[in-house]
DNA sequence: ACAGTATATCAAGTATTTTTGATTAAAGGA
DNA sequence: TCCTTTAATCAAAAATACTTGATATACTGT
């Protein structure tokens, strides 16, 4: 599995170690983030998720009509994205939009969309 | 070939008619958007775009080192996307970053990677 | 221990996207 | 006019991504 870098490791164009991140790195980051995003039903996910705030796939699985391993494989893609966070609870699967991912890759109207008052 | 629909028609909620816009058309228009996002290839056609400021194909397919007809498929998905401008002079065909759209889209350290001046 | 529930993963089939090389059409210059 | 350049499009092949139904694992409650 590719490991998640997050953005702000990205756009600070040096990582930890103050190596410069060459271009080539920093597209195949985005690459795959927006690859996770390039999808309707992804996106709806996102949308849910925000509202609910954290929810487990079978919940999910029922607002969103969806068969659990489908929701399965897409909730992995987001995560190895690392656009949700998940945490486990004995049997269950809670997953949670990672806000501060969101806000440092999308515009603030576009985060809007992911956010549980406005629209 | 899908319309273009500026983020702004989108992020607004309401159209110019004044009539709702419903979740649905929303996120098909940010999934075509974040679709011709989630390729290395165009990502860093982009980034070769706003340092050039505008650029003709047969420029850009050296600077890239592609063949015509698969750079010529790219630059058509991203304009559909509206993420792109096209002004044909002649022959030639000239390309530019819709920074507007863009802005709209991306938060704004991200736009940096798609500035003349930073990283 | 047993039955039931929650979720991840797998393999096969299906669908979509990308690449490739060729062709076409339109414009420029000798 | 004729040759060259520019760029869009096409059809076939190759590569990716998604869906589906089944299976496996781990936990819950009785």
């Amino acid at each position: 599995m590719k490991q998640f870098i997050p953005l702000t490791d990205v756009t600070r164009t040096k990582n930890a170690t103050n190596e410069e991140i060459p271009l080539q790195s920093k597209l195949e980051t985005y690459e795959a983030k927006f690859k996770a995003l390039a999808d309707q039903k992804r996106l709806y996910i996102l949308h849910l998720l925000v509202q609910q705030n954290s929810s487990c796939v079978c919940d999910l699985s029922e607002l969103i009509d969806m068969p659990q391993s489908k929701l399965s494989y897409h909730l992995k893609i987001l995560l190895d994205a690392g656009l949700i966070t998940k945490e486990t609870k004995g049997t269950w699967s809670y997953y949670q939009v990672n806000t501060e991912e969101i806000n440092h890759l999308l515009s603030p109207e576009l985060c809007c969309l992911f956010r549980p008052s406005c629209g």
